[in-house]
DNA sequence: ACTATATAGTTAGATATCGAACTTAAGGAG
DNA sequence: CTCCTTAAGTTCGATATCTAACTATATAGT
């Protein structure tokens, strides 16, 4: 299979972009601000709204334990509000507390340096046909995964 | 001006697609068996010879803490022999035994089924592309974090 | 209504990863 | 030769992540 190689390569190229990405994320982050904790803000102030962990789980292509594990950690800093669905004695809700909207923003403004001098030094037009092709990738391979 | 959301978009892309490749990648291997061990072996068998851990961090972009860690775990499991470097005693000399070489035969064979799928499903003169512009992005990252 | 199955979350145990602090060894400046 | 700085690895404590097993609740089939 010669092509088996080419595949390799595009997915080493991709865990190094993005052990790249998210290290130099957390370094500017506040101290003790993750990656994951931020996309978690970030879904709940975007989207609006309280969430359930398994709907933000399954957002972010990561398992319910995963997301308890960080909800946890969150809620202890009081970031989140997390409640039981009074729908649903099973579920929860998540949503943002006044904190965790305040630190968001912390961290929005500490990665833009990064973030500009990248736009700058990065070709855009290349970025948007990349950004295209990925999310052709990554819908294969989550259907692949839910097909295999 | 700087379109922060686009870059944003793509790290985001890119994140899910390392996640899912990984998740997969392990789910099908022998157990025990890991992305970051597999790529140690790899890395052993196709370029030869002994290397060292801090040679080996470089090359895959993790801390030399993080390979310490790894090979603590492969060598216990007899996947790579650690010699003293005759030539320096402050470092190390890494190989892969005969058992990392034969295990790492086994790896490739259970991931074929999946690189033979995607490589029928997936255009792969879009791959091309895509591997090519990754390329030129890992290598700004990469220079933009020795430099800033 | 009862039972079986499905769903939401948690917990346990494992690996990978980081930064920071530490140990030991090498190399260079006086 | 001694001292200071750099370099290679390890250790520690933390987070994120997975799978597997578990609890509790909801829903469906008979």
């Amino acid at each position: 299979m010669p092509d088996a190689s080419l595949l390799f390569r595009t997915f080493n190229e991709i865990g190094i972009i993005a052990q790249l990405a998210q290290t130099r994320f957390e370094a500017v982050m506040p101290t003790g601000m993750t990656l994951a904790q931020f996309t978690v803000l970030n879904h709940l102030v975007r989207l609006g709204g309280p969430k359930s962990p398994l709907a933000m789980a399954n957002a972010f292509q990561v398992t319910k334990a995963t997301m308890s594990s960080t909800l946890t950690r969150m809620e202890a800093k009081k970031l989140v509000s997390v409640i039981p669905n009074p729908k649903d004695a099973r579920g929860k809700l998540v949503d943002v507390t006044e904190a965790g909207r305040t630190i968001r923003e912390t961290c929005i403004k500490a990665i833009e340096p990064d973030l500009k001098r990248w736009s700058i030094n990065l070709k855009l037009s290349d970025m948007e046909v990349l950004v295209g092709q990925l999310a052709v990738l990554r819908l294969y391979l989550d259907k692949d995964r839910a097909n295999r």
